[in-house]
RNA sequence: GGGCCCAUAGCUUAGGUUGGCUGGAGCACCCGGCUGAUAACCGGGAGGUCACCGGUUCAAAUCCGGUUGGGCCCA
């Protein structure tokens, strides 16, 4: 016989993924995926760029999934994505950092000697390796998206873009320079932006002191505290804020000055000596701790400042300005002249001799000495904090005056809130929350880094300062002294040697040697992945925001905000329309999976281990946003039993069809119910998945397609099982195939987006090699299929038939046992379905006849007794008497008579309703289970008859199992003997048609010497059995 | 110290917007069934103070307030 069918052969689910990832490999389905979404309505999509700096772990996996799940859906809805390009973040810290590790060289003029050119060409050379071991990931995981054609950052084509937004930006006054007090990194040697030091908070300790300024004049001492000493040795200022009340404090005998809330600081035995108003202390001299610079005179006093009342502390606060910019305005506000004796690596100078070359961190204890040494130390101790470090190379991080590059985020502010009401968040709660919080109070972004391996700033200044920020390539070209080489790479150190002719002054410019935040590159993918404004103007301009994004939750201070703002100032649009907020990957104990935790899991292991797929169905099958535990063992637990199911059910379909000729034609009117009821089902799935997808709740989806799975396997084809090979009834037989077919095939489009590889497999299997589930339509419920009435109608049988079960099993009586009669009572409107279910419930239960009833009555016996406390007092001696007669009575006809009449005559005495205890017994003979107002009685009687029948079906099963041990195919024809008890015999005998017939037996005869017979034991009676393959 | 999120069986979790019959599943465990899906399939049992305290209500896992614990973010 042809079969049509391939039948499954142990295929494992990795050996499955490998099959068609090969089978797609040969077929290029990349291009024939987007060949076909050709003209389809546009759905604008942005890879967030992962890093090239580090092999993906598994949480990069979960994005993965999920964004590869949502666009396969909208692509089989008809869309059509662009630009449909994965994208590469290639620049910055963290590829310097990783180059800089392997060369053993550390700073930045280590790189310097090393030589720019090389460097970078080394930067390259690892972002290349670090993004193939991301395509390998993505690729085997089935992402489906085109690698070839990915954006990177470090293109010419990218920069390009990003040199144009930031001409856009310099020309409108929102790309500036100035000194600024930023955030640094002495080891880097570059300032970082403030979103940037929100990713590196660590809790260390910090040494903090509280040191005394002699103040002559009031011959005490202002109390200042400091968690950051060495900043003392800048010290120029003492503040104070003029509004609030300070106290002198005699403590011990010494004159000591803080605000006077501060008083608890000072302890209980520190008396008040005088108290005074901020601002008569303005203007007052003090004697410098320190005197390594004299500031020309304008230092060493006490001035106003609103912002001493935000600082914890003593209430008076001392002023470096270099390092903090609160400081640095108001030593600016007061003319002080810079004293700034920190280099550029984080150490002191030659200005301060005691701790020249000294990192600051390192000196803060040498500080201490030496103002406890003046003997100006009053406290000192350890504090745990978080406190910023270099989110890349760990250093902690100072607050450093700088020259700076920065994009005027703030003014953007309110304008960024408007635009961000429009985005749709999932969990909404980061819109308003965490997010708009951050965009509300958003600070202007310093974006130049003083680093190497990054898009240059193109801004080139001459003699006289004036300034041009270039936006093209064309630009530069026309603006250059020299002609450009005919292939130059934008990078440094090639930029830094073109030098361009000033309009203004005619004189020679030269580039200001920075590079950019990579951040604000990825901030500008939403055009710069199009090389916008240079090339494809038309597929930018007709959508401006990207329709959807989705990234893990550190990106709300990451990509999400920079995208914000870089696209709020360009184009006045909000850079997304929706964006879905991915939760971390959890270990199995719950921990946040990091590198440095030692707890990550490899992606590849776990792909060829369980499988990419049911890796992806489990990841899918979380709610993404909220932290997903992960473990190997939960993926195989969970996931197994779905694939295997499917498989199963699928090699159930094969093997059948393949027998019968079935070949996957339409069904044509539905008449059973089982069909009508799984296709409801199929429809009823079809639709909730759907609106899970549309909703950006993938998990309730998937879900929703496991519980379908479920319900095909549990119920759909355990019942309809033998209408696959009924030889009688084609038309039926034909129907079972069809319903089936069409469930599979609708079950591989539904799993589709979620499990790409198995999916593909099992519609090639069904529909025939040539095509493939990414090509087609993703299904649409039919809602004239869909039978609410049926489904739960169905849910009742099923409930009727567990019952049953739960019966029998309580009853000790197997299920292969037949038994005369099942008693359902479910209440009016329940027993009236169940009656049309009867044929159903009588094969379930394996009973001969089922009734429905609508009461319980007629199974329930009552058991009369009197009530003595009534029947005592009343009749006294002869209680005894009516107590007897009443026990000899049916108590079903008392209580009857009882409930209608409301009295009883009963050898002459009277009793009443209240007389008469009544109890309820089930009726013997019966097994009863209930579940809520179902019960379910089924007869235990087993008499010859059933007793014979019984152990026919025993003979049937071993057949059956003896068949299968030896590997026999189902249509195989068989010759059995037999040897056996004589109840066993009579049984085979009465039932041999029956048992040739379910066992495919050509013949079935008595052996007494059977050789080579298999012996069981059937209800402690001996049996032989011998079956071997029957000659042809 | 502030903000956001979370807490349901040993584990993973559904339900929570819209308060309402007995809080559903899956895994693991124990028990069983089926036998033309068989290294498959199916069922049952046990297991819950719905973190804790208080409030609103005829009625709270659900709404409100607080407490504790956890996660993330910030200062």
């Amino acid at each position: 016989m042809k079969r049509c069918y391939r039948e499954p052969a142990g295929e494992t689910l990795p050996q499955i993924e490998a099959e068609v990832l090969a089978l797609w490999g040969e077929e290029n389905i990349l291009s024939k995926v987007k060949e076909r979404m050709r003209g389809g309505e546009p759905l604008v999509f942005c890879e967030g760029p992962p890093t090239a700096n580090r092999p993906p772990h598994m949480g990069d996996a979960l994005t993965r999934a999920v964004k590869d799940a949502f666009l396969r859906y909208h692509i089989m809805n008809g869309r059509m994505v662009v630009p449909y390009i994965a994208g590469w973040d290639c620049h910055g810290l963290p590829v310097e950092l990783e180059v800089e590790r392997s060369l053993g060289v550390d700073g930045k003029a280590a790189i310097e000697s090393y030589g720019v050119e090389r460097f970078n060409a080394l930067c390259r050379e690892s972002v290349m390796r670090y993004k193939a071991d991301w395509e390998e990931m993505s690729r085997r995981m089935g992402y489906g998206i085109d690698y070839e054609d990915a954006y990177l950052t470090m293109s010419n084509e990218y920069i390009e873009s990003v040199w144009w937004s930031l001409k856009q930006l310099h020309s409108n006054g929102l790309l500036k320079k100035a000194a600024q007090v930023v955030p640094y990194c002495p080891r880097c040697g570059t300032s970082l932006s403030t979103h940037e030091v929100a990713l590196g908070f660590e809790e260390t300790e910090v040494r903090w002191v509280m040191v005394r300024f002699r103040i002559p004049s009031l011959d005490a001492s202002a109390l200042v505290y400091t968690e950051s000493p060495w900043a003392l040795v800048a010290n120029a200022l003492l503040a104070v804020d003029g509004s609030k009340r300070y106290a002198m404090f005699d403590l011990a005998g010494e004159q000591l000055l803080v605000a006077e809330e501060k008083a608890q600081l000072l302890g209980p035995s520190a008396k008040a000596v005088k108290t005074m108003q901020g601002s008569e202390l303005v203007g007052l001299s003090y004697e410098p701790i320190f005197e390594f610079h004299n500031f020309g005179g304008r230092g060493f006093r006490i001035v106003d400042s609103q912002d001493v009342s935000k600082e914890e502390g003593t209430g008076i606060m001392h002023v470096s300005p270099p390092y903090a910019s609160a400081d640095h305005e108001i030593g600016a506000a007061e003319g002080v002249p810079l004293f700034d004796p920190v280099d550029d690596t984080g150490r002191f100078t030659d200005a301060v001799p005691e701790l020249s070359g000294r990192s600051v961190h390192d000196a803060s204890s040498e500080v201490v000495r030496m103002v406890e040494a003046r003997g100006l130390l009053f406290r000192w101790g350890l504090v745990r904090r978080s406190s910023p470090f270099c989110w890349r190379c760990h250093s902690p991080l100072m607050h450093k005056l700088r020259k700076v590059w920065s994009v005027r985020a703030s003014e953007a502010k309110s304008r960024m809130v408007q635009l961000n009401a429009g985005i749709r968040w999932v969990p909404e709660a980061y819109r308003d929350g965490r997010f708009g919080d951050f965009i509300e109070d958003a600070k202007d972004w310093s974006v130049s880094r003083s680093r190497y391996w990054g898009t240059p700033l193109p801004v080139w200044t001459c003699d006289k300062g004036h300034q041009v920020c270039v936006g093209s390539v064309q630009e530069l070209s026309e603006l250059s002294v020299t002609p450009l080489p005919a292939s130059l790479d934008l990078h440094r150190p090639y930029i830094d040697a073109v030098n361009l002719r000033c309009l203004e002054c005619g004189g020679q410019m030269s580039r200001e040697h920075h590079v950019m935040d990579c951040w604000y590159d990825s901030g500008c993918a939403p055009f710069a992945q199009y090389h916008y404004p240079f090339e494809n103007m038309a597929e930018f301009e007709t959508h401006r925001s990207i329709d959807f994004i989705t990234e893990s939750a550190d990106q709300t201070r990451g990509w999400f905000y920079t995208q914000h703002v870089v696209s709020t100032l360009l184009f006045d649009a909000p850079a997304f329309r929706s964006v879905l907020v991915l939760g971390h990957l959890l270990d199995d104990k719950g921990r946040v999976m990091k590198p440095s935790s030692g707890n990550t899991v490899s992606p590849g292991e776990v792909f060829s281990s369980v499988g990419a797929d049911a890796a992806r169905l489990y990841l899918l099958g979380s709610t993404v946003w909220q932290p997903v535990r992960f473990s190997m063992d939960d993926v195989r637990k969970a996931m197994f039993g779905t694939f295997t199911t499917v498989l199963n059910l699928y090699a159930f379909y094969s093997s059948n069809a393949n027998v019968y000729g079935y070949t996957g034609q339409k069904a044509k009117e539905r008449t059973h119910d089982l069909d009508r009821w799984i296709v409801s089902r199929l429809n009823s799935t079809v639709k909730d998945v759907r609106s899970g997808f549309d909703a950006l709740e993938i998990q309730s989806a998937v879900r929703a397609i496991v519980r379908f799975i479920d319900d095909l396997s549990s119920w759909y084809v355990r019942r309809s099982r033998r209408r696959f090979w009924v030889e009688s009834d084609p038309e039926d037989r034909f129907s079972a195939h069809a319903t089936l077919h069409e469930c599979l095939t609708s079950l591989s489009l539904m799993m589709a987006p979620a499990a790409p590889f198995f999916s593909d497999w099992l519609y090639r299997c069904l529909m025939g090699p040539k095509g493939s589930v990414h090509l087609e339509a993703f299904p649409v419920a039919d809602d004239v299929q869909i039978d609410p009435s049926l489904e739960s109608q169905m849910a009742l049988v099923r409930q009727a038939v567990e019952v049953g079960r739960t019966a029998r099993r309580g009853a000790n009586v197997k299920l292969r046992q037949p038994l005369d009669e099942a008693v359902i009572s479910a209440g009016r409107d329940s027993a009236w379905i169940l009656r049309r279910y009867e044929k159903m419930l009588s094969e379930e239960l394996n009973v001969k006849r089922v009734e429905c009833v609508e009461s319980r009555e007629s199974m329930v016996e009552f058991v009369v007794s009197p009530n003595l406390r009534t029947i005592g007092p009343r009749y006294k001696e002869s209680a005894s008497e009516v107590s007897r007669m009443l026990e000899q009575m049916d108590g079903n006809e008392l209580v009857t008579h009882l409930r209608a009449k409301g009295k009883v005559r009963l050898g002459g005495f009277d009793l009443y309703e209240e007389d008469v205890v009544v109890s309820e017994r089930q009726k013997s003979g019966f097994a009863h289970a209930s579940a809520g107002e179902m019960h379910v009685y089924i007869s235990l009687g087993v008499d010859k008859r059933l007793r014979i029948e019984g152990l026919a079906r025993e003979v049937v099963r071993r057949v059956q199992h003896m068949r299968k041990e030896q590997g026999l195919r189902f249509e195989d024809e068989v010759a059995v003997e037999y040897n056996a008890h004589r109840d066993i015999e009579e049984a085979i005998t009465s039932y041999k048609s029956h048992i040739s017939h379910e066992t495919h037996a050509r013949s079935v005869d008595r052996n007494p010497s059977v050789e080579g017979a298999r012996k069981w034991t059937v209800d402690k009676m001996p049996l032989e059995l011998l079956v071997k393959r029957a000659e042809r």
